[in-house]
DNA sequence: GTCGTTGCAAAGCGTTTGCAGCCTA
DNA sequence: TAGGCTGCAAACGCTTTGCAACGAC
């Protein structure tokens, strides 16, 4: 079967984002935190690479990186949302009711479309359990 | 743990709290609803008895049921918080993607203390179900 | 009559948007 | 150089609070 080898595909997206310090800060700082960030979190995160930030800036940049699919948006229970990269396994999350962080927990119950009512279609699903993380436990 | 039966929770009007019309009205509204209603959709259903109702009262009134225990409060992801009578049997929630209403589901997958990571406490667990509902579904 | 409650309006808070200048591609 | 990106500040939508009048007890 015949394959595209000579000619590189021209597929450039018309609007391709700009690399730019601010959007490097803020990416870096999501990577490097093991749990979701809230825009507060990552505005301080970021800052410490590049001060003059503003909070506009990581809500558009937020936005950017959720539509084109590498940030993924964790929608809280009684909190703002928070932010983790996209692409990870099915997981679900913790909520610590002490110092309010959260964190990812492995698995999943399952058998939850059974829960729903007979004709409505369930499609997706969100887990949260809250309490103690181990750190609220010990203190 | 037991939990109260799911029948009409009688209202025990705090001593320190006066019965008026409006306090009244956001009570039956919210007895009268067969689904967790939003601030907004209580002010509109409580209006109907007390037209000059403002959205101040509602939420004043709110913060202090809940804080009787009267009340519940549903935290929806993404959602502004629903309230419901407090003292249902353990139920969870479902939340139609077209009409953007909430349904109460019941049972629970369980085994959810199982997935939190070692040390942490779980106390409480919410499980949201997204999907159709059965009338969404059917349009 | 007391004093908690109400309605209005203003204040808070977190998020979004308009704009002029900056800077990446 | 062009046009997207940034920071500032104002605009927004939802919730809370200050205040004087009202009304349940």
């Amino acid at each position: 079967m015949p394959h595209q080898a000579v000619n590189t595909p021209s597929y450039t997206p018309a609007n391709v984002e700009r690399d730019t310090k601010q959007r490097k800060a803020i990416r870096t700082s999501i990577e490097a935190a093991a749990r979701p960030l809230s825009p507060q979190e990552i505005l301080e995160s970021a800052q410490a690479a590049v001060p003059g930030l503003g909070m506009a800036t990581v809500y558009r940049s937020i936005k950017s990186l959720v539509d084109e699919g590498w940030l993924r948006t964790v929608e809280l229970p009684g909190r703002p949302p928070a932010y983790e990269v996209a692409g990870k396994a099915h997981h679900h999350h913790f909520h610590c009711r002490v110092c309010g962080k959260v964190f990812e927990v492995e698995g999943c119950p399952g058998n939850l479309k059974k829960l729903a009512p007979p004709g409505f279609v369930v499609e997706e699903h969100e887990v949260v359990l809250y309490g103690l993380c181990d750190r609220c436990k010990a203190a």
